[in-house]
DNA sequence: ATGACGGTGTGGCACCGA
């Protein structure tokens, strides 16, 4: 099994180049689900249409102008079941959380999607209400773990965790994203038993999953890892790779975030 | 310290993201 998240930053501007990369999946090893964040659409404009044509049966939650949450099954799995969407009992007029039961069995797997609040700085009401979210979420995943022991939280968590997540540590020490605060708040959710799929292996120096679009951040590649993949205790042995695809980063009118795809054996 | 880039909205810019 396959899966992936990924920030499309406007699933109505980026939906061509979800297509295309969807499409050139290796077929030996296809996605299998995936989960997106920041559709930036109400949900009677969400392209489902579109998405079952090319093979993919989807669940969505999204809103005007910000944040949008999806979850999409590759066509054979069925269709997510038992779909959650936001934390039950948070009250948040943000669409930020999609959940999911995909396949069957003891294969099925929940998988939670998240968009984690930006926070715009320290000290801001944004940033109070990012930690009262997480504070929701940890809550939330820790009876999710209690019911579903296969399970992956996967989602743009807008934390750098560590200094090697961050292409200048010293000048993002501090700042919105690498604050102490975030980074408690991402190790409560590794001591519910979570683990990081991608420092599971070895991975380049360097590594990240966000790159800002001034500044040529690019192409001297200035970014940040804050699109994260946890696997539940269960699943972290069944991990085969995780990496971050950077070739949609490439594209015309990119989005901002790379997908990150983790590949779990049977 | 500021803004750079990109998306959305009912716009002539402001707001937000990261």
């Amino acid at each position: 099994m396959k899966l992936a998240t990924w920030n499309v930053n406007s699933l109505a501007v980026r939906l061509p180049q979800l297509l295309d990369w969807l499409a050139g999946q290796p077929p030996e090893a296809p996605v299998d689900a995936l989960v997106l964040q920041e559709t930036k659409l109400t949900d009677d404009k969400f392209p489902h249409a579109e998405l079952a044509a090319a093979g993919w049966r989807a669940a969505w939650f999204g809103q005007k102008t910000y944040n949008g949450v999806a979850l999409l099954v590759r066509e054979g799995l069925g269709e997510a079941t038992d779909v959650v969407r936001n934390i039950p009992g948070f009250d948040d007029g943000q669409a930020r959380v999609i959940a999911g039961t995909v396949g069957a069995g003891d294969a099925a797997l929940r998988v939670i999607g998240a968009y984690f609040p930006n926070g715009q700085e320290p000290d801001s009401e944004k940033f109070a209400y990012k930690m009262r979210w997480q504070d929701a979420l940890h809550d939330w995943v820790q009876g999710e773990l209690a019911r579903h022991p296969r399970l992956v939280l996967m989602g743009d968590f807008n934390v750098a965790p560590e200094d090697r997540d961050v292409h200048d540590p010293v000048a993002w020490a501090g700042q919105i994203h690498c604050t102490p605060e975030e980074r408690a708040q991402f190790q409560r959710l590794l001591a519910l038993g979570l683990v990081d799929a991608f420092r599971l292996f070895e991975q380049p120096p360097k590594s990240w999953s966000w790159w800002d679009y001034r500044n040529l951040a690019f192409r001297k590649n200035q970014g940040l890892r804050i699109d994260h993949i946890l696997v539940s205790p269960a699943l972290a042995p069944r991990v085969t790779a995780c990496t971050i695809d950077k070739q949609p980063r490439r594209n015309e009118r990119p989005s901002d975030h790379a997908p990150v795809i983790v590949q779990l054996a049977d």
